[in-house]
DNA sequence: CCTCCACAGGAAGCGCAGGAGT
DNA sequence: ACTCCTGCGCTTCCTGTGGAGG
């Protein structure tokens, strides 16, 4: 019988496991001093009120651009001046209504309503930026901007307008081909200057590992050996230092639970799995109703086995996009959810794979002449548990 | 060869929310 | 109070595509 005496006398490993979320902000970036200094440089001249070149970034997730950027804003806007640097994520603010709407918002409160029209924003920002004001405004994510082109055509366009002031775009993407995709013009104006984040090395891994244990774990809690393992493994699979923390994170809990003094490489090797469900269970939990519906539809299809694709003789796992959109519809109609259209579904099916969440491909030769083929990109079990909840079915 | 299937994805336009101007 | 405007999510309609099957 486990009684709470018994839970409560067991000695924690962690000191303070904040440290290990990712949300946690270290107040020195390793190895990533040359890349802030440059920012900084290029931000300099905007308090001396001339106007910054605007600046891309780029680098893969967990290379510290946001964090970095975020650090050299605290400076910035800590520094007495007439600038003013602003932070916003272009998953949020995905269009160029939305993206100015929010940047004069700072200025105009009362904007926080649609209705507005575009004109309205850029004459407020123009007659803001005449104030000789230098605005930075660092754009997260910019590749998730629908009318990216338009965006940045409507802020050079502010800029030559006004003779004093400036706005200056910070770019950030972890997108390498979204390059090309952009308007000539646009590409010229944005690359104005260009800064690359490079995934962290082994070694820079378990620098940044330790850095973090020491604060956030009890002394000589974790194995070195551990800590080499979880670094490996993370600069195997993508640099990515969020994956690092979250791996000795969970490798922590579980020693934890086993009632372990140590972490020892087994814990690292068990957390290894949990960790990539837990990155798609915070993906998934911010998916608005009806990606979530699609989601649990492709799930519950793979773990209920398909009608079609088995017969059809298909790689296990594979599901005709057909039935999947029939799936759908059925669980939207159980939610008493009118389900969407098809072309609707289809744009869908295409955010779920840009999240990574599925994979589809063309069936090329096979039965039944032309179809995408989904599959899930994640266990289907863990899948259907983790939405059957959030959408109480 | 033609036609049908099962899709992809562009174009137009609709309803809604919430302004502004009258 | 009314009309008109805007952005956005969405539907409707359409054309295109490559293999299957007659």
């Amino acid at each position: 019988m486990t009684s709470f005496q018994e839970i409560l006398s067991k000695k924690s490993l962690f000191k303070d496991p904040s440290v290990l979320s990712p949300h946690y902000v270290p107040s020195e970036l390793p190895f990533r001093e040359a890349q802030i200094k440059e920012i900084m440089e290029i931000l300099s001249s905007a308090l001396k009120n001339q106007k910054p070149r605007n600046l891309f970034i780029y680098g893969k997730t967990g290379t510290g651009k946001t964090c970095s950027v975020k650090h050299v804003m605290d400076k910035f806007n800590n520094y007495d001046s007439n600038s003013v640097m602003m932070y916003l994520n272009c998953r949020i603010y995905n269009s160029r209504y939305r993206v100015l709407q929010k940047i004069m918002k700072q200025f105009v409160p009362e904007l926080d309503k649609s209705g507005f029209g575009l004109p309205f924003f850029y004459e407020k920002l123009v007659e803001e930026l005449g104030k000789s004001k230098q605005l930075i405004v660092v754009l997260d994510e910019i590749d998730m901007v629908k009318d990216l082109d338009e965006l940045v055509y409507t802020l050079t366009r502010a800029n030559d307008e006004v003779k004093v002031g400036g706005i200056t775009i910070i770019g950030i993407s972890n997108k390498l081909s979204f390059k090309n995709e952009l308007d000539p013009r646009s590409r010229s104006s944005l690359y104005e200057a260009e800064l690359i984040f490079p995934p962290y090395t082994s070694v820079q891994l378990q620098h940044i590992l330790l850095q973090r244990i020491g604060i956030g774990f009890e002394n000589n809690c974790v194995e070195p050996s551990a800590i080499n393992l979880a670094a490996a493994i993370t600069a195997q699979e993508c640099g990515d230092a969020r994956y690092a923390l979250k791996l000795i994170l969970k490798a922590g809990e579980i020693a934890q639970q086993n009632g372990r003094q140590q972490v020892t490489d087994e814990h690292v090797e068990l957390a290894r799995k949990k960790v990539e469900l837990d990155l798609a269970a915070e993906t998934i939990a911010l998916l608005p109703d009806n990606l979530k519906i699609v989601l649990y539809a492709i799930a519950s299809i793979t773990q209920n086995g398909s009608r079609y694709s088995r017969l059809d003789g298909l790689e296990e796992g594979f599901l005709f996009s057909g039935e999947v959109y029939e799936e759908y519809a059925k669980v939207s109609n159980i939610l008493h959810k009118k389900p969407r259209s098809v072309r609707w579904y289809k744009e869908y099916l295409n955010d779920l794979e840009m999240l990574g969440l599925l994979t589809s491909t063309p069936s090329g030769k096979g039965v039944r002449g032309h179809t995408t083929l989904i599959k899930l990109g994640y266990p289907a079990a863990d899948i259907v548990d983790l939405l059957k909840h959030s959408l109480h079915l």
